[in-house]
DNA sequence: CTAGCTGCAAACATTTTGCAGAACA
DNA sequence: TGTTCTGCAAAATGTTTGCAGCTAG
């Protein structure tokens, strides 16, 4: 469980070389919209890429945003959380780590936490189970700090 | 940590009981459909209740039941899981205690789990980040037994 | 050159809502 | 009787898709 730290270049390389491993191509709109995804650190929806997009006037449409998102999560690069926002929020993998959340339900705000019994148990509970884990996501739902 | 089990007769009046307190009306419509609620055990999406509602010729719009069900939410007798499927799913609380998903990415199946252990170690992490919780929701992705 | 990619706009799936008429208390 | 509720249909939301033209390799 060593935690692999990659600046945004690195990131950039990275993805670079596996769209063409898979004989993808490498595509202005697919570069722009990695570089927008590696250079946010935290969670987001496919909307804010749009709408950021839109007021920089980059170039790159709603629909190549949403098949890029679904491209980078095929690849690994993505991964989805559902917050109960009613839409997809994301998070690039390499930005750290697995880790779960805290979401308040008075302000809206997302709270990452890590707890190293909390992933051994996971692990633990899906071998007992004879059940191949391949994600897990933990949301605890409540009032925060603040809000009490 | 004590379990009330309540059969469907109990459950419907308490139903009742409250829409009367919140001076709520209770219509057949209501009724209808917090029967079919309390007598599904398992998990179930707003157009299940719609589409078996049409196929039996029973008297409640799309309409109403999405609002029944927000209704039911509020009062605490159902809650929403997110089970990255595509639209919300839906439980009856007093069904039995909290417990915790197995989502199997090959066949769909959704498997139930509960452990002590993970119950208490929330508890614990919550506590230690003052956050005061309210529900939470553990999912594991993966692949099930059968399907290896 | 040509298969794969993009942008547009339309389709889609699910859920929410405005409003006029119906019906519970 | 007067709110509240219902059903309809339309709107809203978030995401996906068909297709004609563009472009990377």
């Amino acid at each position: 469980m060593t935690e692999k730290i990659l600046n945004i270049n690195q990131e950039l390389d990275l993805f670079r070389k596996k769209v063409s491993e898979k004989n993808y191509r490498y595509t202005p709109q697919r570069d722009e919209i990695a570089q927008w995804i590696f250079n946010e650190h935290g969670h987001f929806s496919a909307e804010d890429i749009v709408l950021q997009f839109k007021n920089k006037g980059k170039k790159a449409s709603q629909a190549t945003i949403y098949r890029v998102i679904q491209m980078m999560i095929d690849m690994g690069f993505l991964i989805v959380h559902d917050f109960d926002k009613g839409q997809k929020i994301y998070e690039h993998t390499t930005d750290h780590s697995h880790h779960d959340h805290f979401i308040c339900d008075k302000c809206g705000k997302i709270i990452e936490f890590y707890d190293k019994n909390l992933e051994n148990l996971k692990n633990d509970i899906a071998k007992r189970h004879e059940f191949v884990m391949d994600r897990h996501s933990l949301r605890i739902f409540g009032t925060c700090k603040n809000c009490n």
